[in-house]
RNA sequence: GAGGACGUAGGCAAAUCGGCUAAGCCGCCAGCCCUUCAAGUUGGAGAUUGCGGGUUCGAUUCCCGUCGUCCUCGCCA
């Protein structure tokens, strides 16, 4: 049979990273075994459910290049369907009305009586409702009385299941309570819209946080009811914050938010292949790896079953999102086939107004230069636009503090730089080795350091103190431009 | 409160069926290179495998206990 599994968000808020992960491992596995990736928007709360945030996860599964294969499917869409399931099961005395008027209650309210119920140890099958003879049901109900539909989980047994990452699991029904399948509104309830829509969309397979782990019992039970057999299951271990704790919107902000890698510069791919090492493990000692080496290497026993920390500081601008993240990104920035990453760099030139025609066109062969030369220092593609600014356009910025340490203490280079720009003027192959035997001579007569010259004229021409070696960016940038910039006068104010 | 899951350096993690000095990566420190910063390269620090006990010639691995963290328990998803 076909393995099919799903991605099943909840559009109530931005993609997650711990969902985008989950989002990948599931394509990771379905592309391992043929199988097929399905899309599932579970937008059953209307309350809380939105459109962007719809269009927000769909932004941030095609960013990462997870498309389904086969149509999205909306779960608000199969309601009566999933009516229809709670009341098949009424009508086979699986499940039962419960009149029992809906209290409105806070979230707190229900995780206290969530604790007074277990410290009184209640019978979780003390329903009134659950042996109310059908006749007396059925008259209420059209006597117009509102009630909710519970299933009528059985008074001895369990359920056990073999995870595909935690192994075998078990619950007594005692556990167990009367899970409510339908309100008293007619809307079906979580569990209810899960199991059909899984069994609709005929899942094989299904992969999700182990925050779902010990209600999985509970779905079993309704597969069960609906006389269907159960997907395998595998849960995947947490993404915590840095500490242990739970990674939250609410508290840590716009760290756990996919669109924010995007926007900062990050490479779908580098995201992706870091995403893929927490809380999996190829067991080999390769780690970059390419989408097609992931699916090939992937699968359930490579994941870790503890939860793994996602680290960041959020204080350290250095450290504002994972270190490892971060060095990811600038690897794949520097090593990944330059043809690959020119796009990204077009794409980030042009969102700053930097991108010029002719860099594919006639100065072609220079944009290519140029990009390989600075990417080497670089981490993200922001960097294009920030760092290297002065590569591409003559408006850019001066870094105060390489303005003040590489030339204003050495004021002799006032002169020596634009004297220097004059010998530059004699040379013909402007080049690497040829600047290199001016700049060399020039320095030497003047009595000057090598280095003073290079780290001053680096200041000017680029207004940062870090960058690639000076004889390079002098070739880069060109005689004119080079030459203009070292006799510039600008900095020194 | 009950049930469940998990504890290997600061983070990610490996370790066949119980077996060599507990891999590798990120980060950190240092040397080399050097014109700065990266990269590269070489080396280094960092682990009583949460803790305690048991089984064993031998335990990261098996068993028990304990502590810690997380998850779930709702007419939320």
């Amino acid at each position: 049979m076909t393995i099919r599994v799903r991605f099943a968000p909840s559009p109530t808020g931005y993609l997650h990273i711990g969902s985008a992960r989950t989002a990948l491992f599931n394509y990771l596995y379905a592309r391992n075994k043929g199988g097929k990736f399905l899309l599932r928007i579970e937008d059953t709360d209307l309350a809380r459910s939105t459109e962007e945030s719809t269009r927000s996860i769909l932004d941030g599964l095609a960013w990462l290049g997870f498309a389904p294969d086969e149509e999205i499917v909306y779960q608000s869409d199969n309601a009566d369907k999933h009516r229809a399931a709670a009341l098949k099961l009424l009508e086979e005395g699986k499940a039962y009305r419960d009149f029992t008027p809906k209290e409105d209650r806070g979230d707190k309210d229900v995780k206290a009586a969530i604790v007074e119920r277990a410290r009184e140890q209640k019978n979780m099958r003390d329903n009134p409702f659950r042996d109310t003879s059908k006749e007396e049901s059925d008259g209420r109900a059209e006597s117009g009385e509102p009630f909710a539909i519970r299933l009528k989980v059985p008074e001895t047994g369990k359920t056990s299941f073999e995870d595909g990452v935690y192994g075998r699991q078990e619950r007594d029904y005692s556990e167990i309570e009367d899970l409510v399948l339908l309100r008293s509104d007619g809307h079906p309830l979580y569990n209810l819209a899960v199991v059909c829509d899984d069994i609709e969309m005929e899942i094989t397979d299904v992969i999700r946080g182990q925050d779902h782990l010990t209600n999985t019992h509970k779905q079993i039970l309704i597969y069960e009811a609906l006389g269907a057999n159960p997907p395998r299951f595998a849960h995947l271990p947490l993404i915590l914050a840095p500490g242990g704790k739970k990674l939250s919107k609410r508290i840590h902000g716009e760290i756990v938010s996919m669109t924010t890698y995007r926007d900062a510069g990050f490479l779908a791919a580098a995201f992706r292949n870091f995403l893929a090492l927490l809380g999996w493990s190829p067991k080999t000692e390769q780690e970059i790896m390419t989408l097609d080496e992931l699916v090939q290497n992937f699968s359930l026993e490579g994941i870790h079953r503890n939860n793994a920390i996602f680290n960041f500081d959020a204080n350290n601008p250095k450290r504002w999102t994972d270190d490892k993240a971060i060095w990811m990104n600038a690897e794949y920035i520097r090593t990944m086939p330059l043809a690959e990453l020119l796009p990204f760099v077009k794409e980030e030139l042009k969102n700053n107004k930097l991108w010029r025609e002719e860099y594919e066109d006639s100065e072609k062969e220079w944009f290519e230069k140029t990009v390989d030369l600075i990417r080497e220092r670089f981490f993200t593609l922001k960097d294009f636009s920030t760092q290297g600014r002065a590569y591409f356009s003559e408006d850019f910025d001066f870094d105060q503090a390489a303005i003040d340490k590489n030339l204003k203490k050495h004021p002799d280079l006032q002169t020596l730089l634009p004297e220097l720009a004059d010998r530059f003027e004699t040379i013909e192959n402007f080049t690497h080795d040829e600047l290199e035997k001016v700049a060399k001579e020039f320095a030497e007569e003047k009595g000057t350091k090598f280095g003073v010259l290079m780290n001053g004229a680096r200041a000017l021409l680029t207004g940062l103190a870090v960058g690639p070696s000076m004889l390079a960016v002098f070739e880069t940038l060109g005689k004119e431009r080079s030459i203009l910039r070292l006799k510039s006068q600008i900095a020194w104010n």
